[in-house]
DNA sequence: CGTTGTGAAATGATTCACAGCT
DNA sequence: AGCTGTGAATCATTTCACAACG
């Protein structure tokens, strides 16, 4: 359809930024927003938000900058938000019940629409509205209500097992929650949530703030 | 101390990552492993884990690889998880609670010692056996219980004023769940972790890849 | 004016390729 | 033979700087 540039992948992580920031600026009130003005919201320089920008196509008026609501929508087709998304959840645990019932997902065009376990214990129950179904279900449920995306929030040990399924299933894409790597066809996408990974990153940039402070001294 | 050179963010993220592989394969009684064998495992090449490891010094036999349990002790050092870091969470919701009793924390040197909420509601209540305590507490019980990072998990809204109060109690790093881009000082460590991004990420990865699909009939 | 869009330059990261060790 | 450590080459991303525009 559209003749696209190979889009950088810190590109394509940055849209999503843009759209959080875009999403605050509307609800401000801003009417119009210059490449300066984004950046500095998110840490960036103007340069680097014309450039992300570019990939897609020309939004901005020069001398006067990018018109917030236009921006925004426009950001949201290309990402594709414009359309929703059906999820499921695999695995009922702490981390499982804590994403089906985040609010955010369904504002941002994100909707549950089945949860499943492996434990015959937690099948049956109903957690966040959802009747949890057990994994035999998977196959006629993504096909049914039209999955898109399986979320995986079980142990580390059933998460290669059940990304299979989902990819059996036909699921087009994975969010995985597991610490653990999964392997997927390369039809699949895959996208992964460590949160030791985000932790350990945190506390190895404080030990190597704290080395640099002591050269210093 | 240790004559460093300046380390890629990439390469400190892949740390993290090799770390999470070298555990298993210890568990799976390896011995030795080959820059070949940690870099097929997690989808890089060997030239790219020996770069990464080069950063940090001379760790393997030539002819022969790395042995596992070393290695593994030694990344461990250099991301200074020889020692465990004390953490708090604040804003204790359903990914609060959550993240509160993720079991795998611990195994990696961890620790939740405190927990706080702003609503008079929650305070007070016993959660994964942390009373929760009022914001007013966030200072004394930071110094008292040597925090170093401080876990955000309240709505956008409150997330800023929450980050400035842990600023302000003294703690080195802050990891941040809430949707929302932070301030803080240069001197303060930030990490973030927002999953409407990665679902967004995913979203998109799976609308490029469905075009390509489309052009390429 | 102020701001965009964009080539060109600079910086950063990955891959290559091979000398040297076991 | 097999593998590490590393300089050199390639590839990717960011920044610069400026012409064109409202």
């Amino acid at each position: 359809m559209s003749e696209r540039p190979r889009i950088p992948k810190p590109t394509a992580i940055r849209m999503s930024l843009y759209l959080r920031e875009l999403h605050e600026s509307i609800q401000s009130g801003r009417e119009r927003i210059s490449s300066k003005l984004l950046g500095d919201a998110l840490g960036l320089t103007d340069a680097q938000v014309r450039k992300d920008l570019a990939c897609f196509g020309q939004f901005g008026q020069p001398g006067v900058g990018y018109r917030v609501s236009d921006l925004r929508e426009r950001i949201r087709h290309i990402m594709g938000r414009d359309k929703g998304s059906n999820l499921a959840l695999v695995g009922v645990g702490n981390i499982g019940r804590a994403i089906l019932t985040y609010r955010r997902f369904q504002e941002d065009g994100f909707q549950f629409v089945a949860a499943f376990d492996q434990s015959p214990q937690v099948v049956g129950q109903s957690i966040g509205g959802f009747r949890v179904q057990p994994m035999e279900a998977v196959r006629a449920e993504v096909r049914q209500r039209r999955i898109d995306i399986g979320v995986i929030a079980t142990p580390a040990e059933s998460a290669q097992e059940v990304a299979d399924c989902l990819v059996d299933a036909g699921v087009l894409g994975i969010l995985n929650f597991a610490p653990r790597r999964l392997t997927v066809p390369p039809t699949v996408c895959l996208g992964s949530v460590d949160l030791t990974v985000a932790l350990e990153q945190l506390a190895f940039d404080i030990s190597i703030r704290r080395e640099l402070r002591q050269d210093h001294s």
